[in-house]
DNA sequence: AGTATCCTGGAA
DNA sequence: TTCCAGGATACT
């Protein structure tokens, strides 16, 4: 799913390829994809994107910004129709090729429309149409709830002692509370999954019970899952693919997540698939204790 | 803390 | 034809 490497791919796309473009118009084809002024956007130049947890901010010069989460299917897709369609460009951190994985634009799934100048476009896509773009002004983007509740972030301001805090003093489970959006930023299903079993630690757990060895050895665990799946491009299941429609790599690097029945990539032992907090669980009940 | 909700495509 | 997947939120 989109987390924390797949947005952050997203980001830096459109950083490369956005920023100092002017929005001409904008085409909403979904209306309830799209809250606020929608009007205000048009005439404002790009002049950067940020990223809050799995959230995205385009900021205009205008005083607005765009605020963007694209959920479980959402996609960004930046075209340039004028210009002769070159090799694929690459993003800096994608090393394997990668195939464009999205054909026609717009199709069935454009919700949203950016008309840019220059003749590219920014499109929305979203098949499950559980994302959202929100027009709102920049010094309030921290206002609107997701990003006023999200907690601290891996790379960001989360560090080892304010983990080991976090954790202690929670209630839950160690896997529900690693993806909770309001304790920890960034974290989904994915690398919650593969980030307990490289950290040999069953999601079961109660996060308070987890030893200062264990704490130590699952922040790590997650910092290095998260940088394999940005190298990677981030993970292309369900929709996800960056902005120019390229997938990512790192579903073929998934230690614990979608391996039911396959060998457990520490002791060989088949994965188990469990409900946790109503999400699908892998897990190996040998090495992760 | 657990469950329904939004929604669609693919699997069973 | 029914069921399931899931991020965040709104419920019970």
């Amino acid at each position: 799913m989109p987390e924390l490497p797949e947005v952050e791919t997203i980001r830096l796309g459109l950083q490369k390829y956005l920023v100092g473009h002017t929005i001409k118009d904008v085409e909403v084809r979904l209306a309830k994809m799209v809250q606020g002024e929608v009007q205000k956007v048009k005439g404002a130049k790009v002049e950067g994107v940020r990223r809050f947890g799995k959230g995205l901010v385009i900021d205009l010069d205008n005083g607005y910004s765009i605020a963007v989460h694209i959920k479980l299917t959402g996609q960004l897709i930046y075209r340039r129709s004028r210009v002769a369609r070159v090799s694929p460009i690459r993003q800096a951190q994608g090393k394997q090729v990668s195939r464009e994985k999205v054909g026609t634009i717009p199709n069935k799934w454009t919700h949203v429309i950016f008309k840019l100048d220059r003749g590219a476009n920014l499109y929305y896509n979203d098949l499950r149409q559980f994302g959202w773009i929100k027009i709102v002004k920049t010094d309030e983007v921290g206002n609107l709830p997701f990003f006023k509740e999200l907690g601290p972030e891996f790379f960001k301001d989360l560090n080892l002692e304010k983990f080991m805090k976090i954790v202690s003093s929670s209630k839950t489970s160690i896997k529900p509370l690693l993806m909770d959006q309001k304790k920890i930023g960034g974290v989904g299903n994915i690398y919650a999954n593969d980030a307990l079993n490289v950290a040999k630690i069953d999601p079961r757990r109660k996060a308070s019970s987890l030893s200062k060895d264990e704490k130590i050895r699952l922040f790590h665990a997650v910092e290095k899952v998260l940088k394999k799946g940005l190298e990677a491009g981030g993970a292309s299941e369900l929709s996800y693919v960056n902005v120019l429609g390229q997938e990512g790599g790192y579903q073929n690097h998934f230690v614990a997540y979608g391996r039911e029945g396959k060998p457990c990539k520490n002791c060989k032992t088949l994965l188990k698939k469990i409900k946790l907090g109503g999400r699908g669980t892998y897990f190996c009940d040998k090495c992760q204790k």
